[in-house]
DNA sequence: TTTAACTTTCAATAATTACTGAACGTTTAG
DNA sequence: CTAAACGTTCAGTAATTATTGAAAGTTAAA
């Protein structure tokens, strides 16, 4: 398990990046190795080839598995768990989205909703209140709108990219046929 | 300085979401209670509310410059500062994705741009360089994309939004206007 | 100038987060 | 049943990140 330099690289990329995208650099680093390979790898493969212990990987993947990132594999004859990435490259860039939505967004909504429901009893709680609804709509427009564009093919978002790429287009489209209608 | 239990409340959420946010607990603690008072704050103010110190809040405030996330103002005759958020409440989201985008995104595609160019010595090199052709493709795609939204005002987003309120529409919107032409 | 009112910096330290490795648990082949 | 081969857990420790507060820097009024 001595990785080329170019993949090896490429892994300490992730891993840098690792603690960006949501979790730590060791897991990025796992992400990384197990993307860049084309076969499932056992958890000793990955300690040695990232340099780390077997306890580490262990709570790696177990944290990996909580967003749904890696998929167990097992060869007939072998005890051993090998690991996978869980699906595509798109498809795991959808679950890291719909996590991080999970995390960075829904706990803000469900307090804002609360928020917005009490009665203002200040000027300052006014304000503070006309405040809490902005940012609540806010985030229900991103809420859907990444719903939105999770549930299209990468094909059908480079077409509609295409469409003379702006999405401004879109909605010019969208009035002319409103108006031919 | 001392903050009705319902502002509170709202400040240290937005602490609890600060690392998740892209900061850490007090710079998000900041931005919660500058976006919730109606008037700028000087910086001894925000520490006396946040019970943080000095130095603190200046470096804080430091790094939301680098955010670009909050203003200084000033009142004639007074020579505190005072520090105010930086637009509107999506004006900022918009920093925060932009700024997000930079960090989390670019760094990766200017790596991923440089190994794809190199050649493929090993057939484990060329899988690594599908793969890293497919995560180029992908983020460049996310990338385009999110300029895209960035351009529209909320207005605009929430009227694309109710035309059925699904962007698959808008395609096969789309496929039909490019029929009927 | 001098001094007072402010801001910034940064070395020391506190708080948090990540990692190791030994102990324990589980499964299966012999 | 026993031992070997694997996986998991977690207390202790290492590494990283955040905070304080004292010293230094800046500005402007007197």
């Amino acid at each position: 398990m001595n990785l080329s330099p170019k993949i090896e690289n490429f892994v300490l990329h992730c891993g840098e990046m690792g603690s960006r995208w949501g979790f730590n650099r060791t897991i990025g680093q796992m992400v990384g190795l197990l993307v860049i390979n084309e076969h499932p790898l056992t958890a000793n493969q990955i300690a040695e080839a990232l340099k780390i212990s077997r306890g580490n990987v262990s709570m790696g993947i177990k944290e990996l598995q909580s967003w749904q990132l890696v998929k167990v594999q097992h060869i007939p004859g072998d005890r051993k768990e090998y690991y996978a990435p869980n699906g595509t490259i798109w498809d795991l860039a959808n679950k890291v989205f719909e996590e991080r939505r999970k995390r960075e967004i829904d706990p803000t909504l469900t307090l804002l909703r609360d928020q917005i429901l009490d009665t203002a009893n200040t000027p300052e709680e006014k304000y503070a209140q006309e405040q809490m609804q902005s940012i609540h709509d806010l985030l229900e427009t991103v809420t859907k709108w990444s719903a939105e564009l999770q549930r299209l093919t990468p094909e059908q978002l480079q077409s509609l990219m295409k469409l003379g790429s702006s999405v401004s287009k879109v909605i010019d489209l969208k009035d002319k046929l409103l108006k031919k209608s």
